[in-house]
DNA sequence: CGGCATCCATGACGATACTG
DNA sequence: CAGTATCGTCATGGATGCCG
């Protein structure tokens, strides 16, 4: 196990321009549905969206609980294993306002969006 | 200010293949020449490091000293500001490799690299 | 030594249509 | 409702060559 980078590791989970969106909303939520989270994730496509949240239950960040009726309904949660994340992103998001601010302190005329 | 996701501004900083793994070494090092880094990072290429670091410079994560004279020295070190990814970077790395082992646990057979 | 310019391959991502 | 399938696009990253 070198260790020299187990940041990509967990960078993996997170990029992709999507999973963190996605991981932001089922924290919030506790439990919400296909639809729900696409309605709730402007801009993303069922592609997408399918493809991430499978990406992320086969990591054990999130579960998946299908309900076999017609018509289909599927609920997607974290996993108690998937909380373990939120500290993560909180510090992410924490710095990451930061550095807005920082910026802004640097570069007074320009806004970055 | 839309908080709703500045986790972006902090991965923007950190993906990229290979921008962590330079800030890894400037970390480590404190002070680090343009061929030692690509020395220190195998595989990257002059392109990528070239970009890599002119974004973390432009972000005032990193610095870049000149010295003129032939032939050309440049030396990259962390920026004061650039010090407060740190405690992000070893979260990140922390998680990263808990979560190896949580793979493991959970898929006992695979490998995973 | 420390770049920049150019060209090229790959895959991430998007748009659209179809299905149980 | 919750997907799958197919196709197209474009940014990221890689290989190579030239330059002060």
């Amino acid at each position: 196990m070198e260790s020299s980078c187990q940041v990509d590791t967990a960078l993996e989970i997170l990029v992709g321009k999507w999973k963190h969106k996605i991981l932001f909303q089922l924290i919030n939520h506790d439990v919400m549905r296909f639809n729900e989270l696409k309605r709730a994730i402007p801009g993303i496509t069922q592609k997408m969206l399918t493809s991430q949240l499978r990406e992320l239950e086969q990591n054990d960040i999130i579960q998946r609980q299908v309900y076999p009726q017609i018509p289909p309904k599927v609920e997607y949660s974290m996993t108690p294993y998937g909380e373990s994340l939120k500290p993560l992103l909180d510090a992410m998001h924490s710095w990451g306002s930061n550095h807005i601010k920082h910026l802004d302190q640097l570069f007074p005329q320009t806004n970055e969006q």
